[in-house]
RNA sequence: CGGGCUGUGGCGCAGCUUGGUUAGCGCGCCUGCUUUGGGAGCAGGAGGCCGUCGGUUCAAAUCCGACCAGCCCGACCA
């Protein structure tokens, strides 16, 4: 390819709204556009990059075993209703409806769909399957950001496993781990499989691949020592216990005006320090009004709520909280009130504590929690802090580090073959529910997550398994005859032994052609001049800088031939 | 959804407070000449419904209102 016949639009200057590195890089290089919020067009560079990315999932997915699909991206919202996602998934669902008055939606994701095809397998031993397919994905999320690491219209690698028993299952999963294990190194990743909640996909184990960095969203802990690691979703830690001193006598209310938070209320004395008070919040599971319990100077992790309740979980609004409770945020607590109460292990056994007395500007010291709080139930809902002790092997420490999520694996189950119907008959003619997982890689973002991690000042610097072309050939004089004819003779050998060659031959000065062959980050450059050809040989260089030298030019196509093996 | 900010040629910005020539600057783009191993110089030129709609005014990029879009923080997130 021809540089001056591409169209790869660089920009000297960053854009001005964009902040997250992948996010600058790849719109300065030329890589991607913005069409609107969370929506990208891949221009042609780009799209290099995403078919590569794309191919070696492919050559992942087929080496377990996997078929690739199509299915559509506009499905009935019959479908959806089926399995009660029509309604779990509210809010980040386009929904639309055709000329008839048929109820549309835009794919979120494809279980339905290829739950519905698994339902003309009819015998087990047509089993196990593996399909998949690279399809887009719309969710109307509340706040894209960071370019393509939160989007709202994605490619997604999807695939669907299908198997008779949870044995099977359990094979395919561990087949998916080892496939993107080695996905991720292909492209450059250098990625950690942790423990995951499920969100409302439904099902028992997920596996998250992550990336480590300062841009990502999600924040995982990891042990030091045993190799623990689990998403903060998930991530247990020992907590230090606390000796109470006793208090004895009946819960005594006091009044404290105009405290409204934890900090406010620690300052009052040291009976009410942080570890000392209990931290009442309000929430709505499902349609109940429950009140949540922590250790005062302990956060909620909401994931945690909504995993162990298995319903969906949402703030109470200041309103239902002062119908409820007849207080306002800031004075809640759980003594004596008729709501459940769930309570985090924390808090298990302690006694003489402070809380909020359900009366603004009053709490009340001296709680002892199994006398006086009426607990319905016991639950993990902490999140954990960096440093704090591993939960797993009890001794290391947990480090908390900022990810990207780049892949994620589910064992569904049979929650979607049921609702749809795929049974299979088993050995007794007896029919059997289909055990499903779903496993997916967002191409867009491994994109994104390469750029993150691999990139300096001067800009990208691609992995070749992933570089939109692996050679740039810089023309320092494209207008001199020796120059172009020698820059044409190598482009031609280098396309012959099969390499993605670009030839820089704008009419341009150098200064441009360096500083553009390293913003578009092509891992080798090959550059071409008047004055190397005199000697007959040209300059070869690695973008990551680690290889600098001149080379007679006959030398060029056995020398990069070897850098590639 | 709450809070903050921003919308002016392709990109980055000034002008707005205090309304009033032809809306300006840098980069990029086009033409010519010179230059050419790290983002050139000179000369000439093209390109703008000032986000949209409405209002105030003799007069609006500038003041007022509504709306739309985008970004950042938070909530949320398959």
């Amino acid at each position: 390819m021809r540089w001056s016949q591409m169209f790869i639009p660089t920009l000297r200057d960053d854009p001005a709204d964009a902040v997250a590195p992948s996010h600058r890089l790849l719109i300065r290089g030329g890589f991607i556009r913005q069409l609107m919020a969370g929506s990208y067009s891949m221009l042609p560079l780009g799209m290099r990059v995403a078919t590569k990315v794309s191919d070696i999932i492919r050559e992942e997915m087929n080496a377990i075993g996997g078929q690739e699909f199509l299915a559509p991206v506009i499905h009935p919202a019959e479908l959806w209703k089926t399995t009660g996602r029509w309604d779990d998934v509210e809010g980040i669902m386009v929904k639309f409806e055709d000329r008839r008055g048929i109820d549309l939606v835009l794919a979120l994701t494809h279980e339905e769909v290829f739950a519905h095809l698994a339902s003309e397998i009819s015998s087990y031993k047509e089993l196990p399957q593996l399909w998949y397919h690279l399809q887009t994905k719309f969710r109307d999320e509340a706040r894209p950001k960071s370019g393509l690491l939160r989007v709202r219209e994605f490619i997604m690698k999807d695939s669907y496993s299908l198997d008779r028993d949870r044995d099977g299952l359990d094979r395919q999963f561990e087949a998916h781990r080892g496939a993107y294990n080695r996905i991720f190194t292909r492209l450059g990743l250098d990625s950690i499989a942790v423990e995951a909640s499920s969100g409302n996909m439904g099902g028992s184990d997920s596996v998250e691949f992550v990336v480590r960095s300062e841009t990502g969203e999600d924040r995982v802990a990891r042990c030091g020592r045993c190799g623990y690691s689990a998403n903060l979703e998930r991530a247990v830690s020992l907590v230090e216990e606390i000796e109470d001193t006793p208090w004895g006598g009946e819960p005594q209310p006091f009044a404290t005006p105009g405290i409204r938070t934890i900090a406010g209320l620690a300052e009052v004395g040291e009976f009410a320090a942080a570890e000392r008070q209990i931290k009442t919040l309000a929430y709505m599971v499902g349609d109940e009004f429950t009140l949540v319990v922590l250790r005062g100077d302990h956060d909620l992790e909401v994931q945690k709520l909504a995993d162990s309740v298995g319903e969906a979980v949402r703030t109470a609004t200041e309103e239902e909280i002062v119908a409820k409770l007849g207080a306002h945020p800031g004075s809640l607590g759980a003594v004596g009130v008729l709501y459940p109460v769930v309570a985090d292990h924390a808090l298990k056994g302690r006694t003489n504590l402070v809380t909020g007395a359900n009366e603004d500007d009053v709490h009340i010291r001296g709680v002892d929690v199994d006398r006086d709080l009426p607990v319905t139930k016991w639950l993990d809902l902490r999140t954990v802090n960096d440093g704090e002790r591993c939960g797993s092997c009890g001794e290391g420490a947990l480090s908390v580090t900022n990810v990207i999520e780049v892949g994620h694996i589910f064992k569904l189950g049979t929650k979607y073959s049921q609702a749809l119907g795929a049974n299979v008959l088993d050995e007794t003619g007896r029919p059997t529910p289909i055990v499903m997982g779903s496993y997916g890689i967002g191409v867009g973002r491994a994109m994104a997550a390469v750029v993150e991690v691999s990139h300096d000042d001067r800009g990208i610097i691609w992995p070749v398994s992933v570089a939109p072309f692996t050679v740039v050939i810089t023309l320092l004089r494209p207008d001199n005859p020796g120059v172009a004819e020698a820059g044409d003779r190598l482009y031609r050998d280098l396309v012959e032994v099969g390499l993605d060659v670009l030839l820089d031959d704008r009419k341009e000065r150098p200064g441009v052609k360096f500083a553009d062959s390293e913003l578009i980050g092509i891992p080798y450059r090959l550059t071409v001049g008047p004055r190397g050809l005199e000697a007959g040989e040209v300059e070869l260089t690695a973008r990551d800088g680690w290889l600098r030298e001149n080379l007679p030019i006959l030398q060029v196509t056995e020398r990069l031939v070897g850098l590639m093996s």
